[in-house]
DNA sequence: TCCATTCCCATTGACGCCCATATGGTCCCA
DNA sequence: TGGGACCATATGGGCGTCAATGGGAATGGA
């Protein structure tokens, strides 16, 4: 397994750390990444987390663009001013800061939703509502599950 | 990590002082930087900081346009006119001079916010409206991260 | 001489690292 | 097939270290 699939959801402890699901670390562990590039989704209340690379990402695909064009330099504003690194402690952890909880409501317990190349974090309830929200969306328009 | 990344807000002393984020200084001495260049962003209501090598990076800009233009006139007043050289105190701390305060309304707290090459200092909550307005400007375009 | 800036040292509070405990699931063996 | 030992994960908390901050002393320019 070297993806993030399923969703877990944990506790965050009084000094405001929350476990990483066991099965995401490994895959984290396998490709050698301890340092996490987490970054607000551009749509959802919630915070995407990934290795180094998923920023490496974006910044190839502003390199495509002119780097000087306001559209660029309005990325970068976004891309590098509204992520943050952050570690996980020697059991797996980490910490939820002011910057997730302020943008996805999270307080007291995180859920964990695999993304495939990278995960996010939620807050349970609001990850309910997007989701039940979505499902409706789809079937209005008479779509089927993929 | 040998860029600036992420982003931290802290609080500005009695005497005018705030420390740079312990990240951006390990950025800076591993360059070898110990003076620092800022000056007024073109877009926005910020200061950017970096070494002096910024100045090349952003002449490269304006060779890049019509070295006559308008635009560029006014980039070169902005950049070579207008920049202030500033130095870190040993605790790694710069002054909150008028010059940048007035430009940025910061008052009590300052945002470093990393720009990869270079940094930039932002009033808070200025920081919290310019990104509000970039990610809402990307969504009505269509665009995603992936 | 006065004021502003720079340097130095003290404090404190957050974070990282360590170890302990709980909990739930699995495997083995009777 | 049921019980019990064992293991892995999640969680809780103590403690040391370091960054951020605050204030006093020294320095230099007006």
């Amino acid at each position: 397994m070297n993806r993030f699939l399923s969703h877990a959801t944990n506790r965050i402890d009084a000094k405001g750390r929350v476990s990483v699901p066991s099965a995401f670390r490994s895959v984290l562990s396998d490709g050698g990444v301890r340092e996490l590039y987490c970054f607000q989704d551009f749509v959802f209340p919630a915070i995407s987390v990934g290795g180094p690379e998923l920023l490496d990402r974006f910044e190839r695909q502003m390199a495509a663009e002119d780097p000087f064009s306001p559209e660029a330099n309005e990325m970068s504003l976004l891309v590098h001013g509204g992520g943050v690194f952050v570690k996980l402690d020697p059991e797996g952890r980490l910490m939820m800061t002011d910057f997730i909880r302020d943008f996805t409501g999270i307080s007291t317990d995180v859920m964990f939703v695999g993304r495939g190349d990278y995960f996010q974090l939620w807050e349970p309830q609001a990850f309910q509502k997007a989701q039940a929200a979505a499902r409706e969306g789809r079937k209005s328009r008479g779509l089927r599950p993929e």
